[in-house]
DNA sequence: TTACATACCGAATCTTTTTTCGGTTATTGA
DNA sequence: TCAATAACCGAAAAAAGATTCGGTATGTAA
């Protein structure tokens, strides 16, 4: 994550830019648990548990350098303690977050049968 | 495209679906044409010249499978006349790609400085 | 001491997605 | 006949993105 890319990327286009900053995997859940109050690394990966740790820290990291989350860390407390907080560009999201996790929710049976119906077609011409 | 994946994917989250069904590179942006009425393979690779004509016509198959957009087919007609649009299923998503596309319009500007700074940060370290 | 927990990073590897390339088929018009 | 256009497809290649692995450093508690 945070790279150069060598295909050239349009950033006139407002989706691309979105998905620029919010279109990684796990971008959208990291961003919705620190809202929750979820705020250090090791309790948002066990909130998601399906995501490794590293790419929590890598999408923190991508998160932090486009100025949506903010990053507290008191180096004298122990244990290490590094909080993650939702900026004022962070917060923009959260509407957006909201709305397309819905969509996805309302329309999840329907995704996950079509699914079922793709790998049956898969296997068929394996 | 239209892949069966190997790593686990989480169906249970809304998030993830949605991303699934709308989160390609030039879905939303296709799904944006065939809403303004260019509803032609070769109209819609016009209208996003930076995507190969390829692109579109899986993303538009993809699409297709999910149920966002529908096609009509003129065999007899010529030239050979493929028409696509949107479902209802598809009609929803709209109003997603309208926030998504407005968001990243917003902060267009900004998301392109960071990515000038990014670029010095790499070549210096190069 | 040993084990454990936190945060973080580099690099290799794997997976997925996107792109490029070279086809096929079919119809129109010069 | 020949060029042009439309739709579309398979396969390889390239790129981007995600994951695994092993490492550092620090401090706590058994």
């Amino acid at each position: 994550m945070i790279s150069t890319n060598k295909l050239p990327e349009d950033l006139d286009c407002g989706i691309r830019v979105a998905f620029k900053i919010f279109g990684g995997k796990w971008k959208l859940c990291i961003l919705d648990a620190i809202n929750r109050g979820i705020v250090r690394p090791a309790a948002i990966q066990k909130e998601i548990h399906e995501a490794p740790l590293r790419v929590i820290e890598m999408q923190l990291a991508e998160l932090l350098f486009y100025g949506a989350v903010e990053k507290k860390c008191d180096e004298d407390s122990y244990p290490k303690k590094s909080e993650y907080f939702l900026t004022e560009l962070g917060k923009t999201i959260l509407p957006l977050s909201l709305q397309i996790d819905a969509w996805g929710t309302i329309h999840s049976a329907f995704v996950k049968a079509k699914q079922v119906e793709l790998n049956e077609m898969m296997s068929l011409s394996k």
